[in-house]
DNA sequence: ATTGAAACCTGTACAGT
DNA sequence: ACTGTACAGGTTTCAAT
């Protein structure tokens, strides 16, 4: 089963830059013996088809003093304060995600604070006045791996 | 309190590259009102650092077949085996994120599979060989939304 | 640490296939 | 949809400050 409209080369261009988004495309071209306008259309394409959302470097938080990092479980009072919540969370610097979950929580959201006092300020002062039923803290105090899922569009035996 | 080394310059380029890692240093050296070749200077350097740990493209995980995201809370059986299991979970493709968490779990892991069948899947097969003592799905069925930290260098009033 | 200039390499557009 | 060309513009290095 392959997806929409993507072949072996869209894979290969994407597996050769989401680790890397300044690599040169005429260097993926060569990779991939074609031409570097060939990429640069290829790129555009799946730009276009949302397969690509952009493009970001990665900062090591620890290193801009941001050395606390939770994922908060928010449990809300009523099913209709979602949206105005989510709206609320968005105007938060140190709420980096905010994901709708089921289970437990009505909310997953994660937080990178100075350290875990700074982290309490932001549970107490900026979360819990909109209105929150509860919350529950997950303190990652240390973040063993990170890295892309799996890019697989042409089906192959191995 | 200014962290590291790092100054007004080192923020203003760090901000606007972050969300695009794509843009021509000359764009942001004529920003900066200086040469491209000290954005170039500066970006090496904080790349030495540690403060910028590399670039990527960002896939929508959804275009290429990848529909369910969940997080999943993991207990152990014995804090022995943390390593082990860490480890092994980082071989499994469809495991993209791990955590040591304190609160309830020992580790959460954030997964991307194709479907809530191939969820369970990876669940049964991959996950509970390792090992688990018992884990904790929570099914992301919303991206609310995902954005970059505060990039805060020099302390202002503002 | 930053600059300007040089040499080199890329990005992008376009006409042709 | 890919190619080759062409040019504009970007990257990278380096001697000088």
């Amino acid at each position: 089963m392959a997806h929409h409209d993507l072949d072996e080369l869209d894979e290969k261009i994407l597996k050769m830059i989401v680790d890397n988004a300044r690599i040169p495309f005429l260097e993926v071209a060569r990779a991939c013996n074609v031409s570097g306008a060939a990429i640069h259309q290829r790129v555009q394409k799946l730009t276009n088809l949302g397969v690509i959302k952009g493009s970001e470097y990665i900062i090591e938080a620890e290193k801009l003093g941001f050395e606390t990092c939770a994922f908060i479980g928010i449990f809300l009072t009523s099913p209709s304060t979602f949206d105005y919540v989510v709206k609320e969370l968005e105007k938060i610097p140190e709420v980096v995600e905010c994901y709708y979950t089921t289970g437990q929580y009505d909310l997953l959201i994660k937080v990178y604070a100075k350290n875990n006092k700074d982290l309490l300020r932001i549970i107490h002062n900026e979360l819990q006045p909109l209105g929150l039923s509860r919350t529950e803290t997950l303190i990652s105090f240390k973040d063993a791996f990170r890295k892309k899922f799996p890019i697989r569009i042409v089906e192959r035996n191995d």
